[in-house]
DNA sequence: CCAACCTATTCCCATATGCTGATATGTCAA
DNA sequence: TTGACATATCAGCATATGGGAATAGGTTGG
């Protein structure tokens, strides 16, 4: 097997930078391909094939204007990101226990003040 | 160019099934490469590959012991996760502002109730 | 009808992948 | 030293990728 499908998951989806970044400039509301490609300088065909990508995995949806295709962010999509880092968040933040460990080790060692 | 390299960024290293299921094992604890083995089911070559790839990134270390490598979570390696996640946190969790899109596009078109 | 415009799609390529199987490295025990 | 155990690494494979260039599709305006 190869690596998994970009479009098989949230994860495969959002592992590239040129989405992501797509992904935020949608975070500021609906916008139009030409948009995206002035915005972040990527090559039309290439911003298109992202948009499929990402509304493959339910990330943006689209909808037409004219000759315009105005895509929208789907936050939902972004659910099982959130949920699957959400249970690290404490370990995260928690400089605290590493101080702990450290002073605790200290301790361990001795309590040696240095000099 | 092929897709960026798994160990070239946290994103990409976490968008494979196996490594984070790896990640959720270690969230328990320290374990032995042997132990994630049995765990998850997965050949130990990958599972030693995985790791490589999580070390790289800085997802885990490891430590020597005896004949056997006990693997650790280094959980600030999923900061760049949760902090591109978190801009997104509200939208995520907004149903309100979706209803409130709904009832100003009723408005929009005319108000009119049906029938 | 035609031309201009915006987007989507197709073809091609070098590249990196994850998996399998086999083997190397390193550590403990006797 | 020899053998058993734990882990890392290597070779080979099918697969999907992102990018570039070119083109097709659909919409608007004259």
């Amino acid at each position: 097997m190869a690596r998994a499908a970009t479009t098989s998951d949230v994860f495969n989806a959002v592992a590239d930078v040129h989405r992501r970044e797509i992904l935020e400039v949608l975070g500021a509301g609906e916008r139009a391909v030409g948009d995206i490609v002035d915005d972040l300088a990527i090559a039309q065909p290439q911003v298109s094939n992202h948009l499929r990508v990402l509304r493959t995995v339910g990330l943006v949806n689209c909808r037409a204007d004219g000759r315009r295709r105005l895509y929208r962010l789907q936050p939902e999509g972004l659910r099982p990101l959130r949920d699957w880092v959400s249970p690290f968040e404490r370990m995260i933040n928690d400089r605290l226990d590493r101080i702990d460990d450290y002073l605790g080790e200290l301790q361990r060692r001795g309590g040696g003040h240095g000099t």
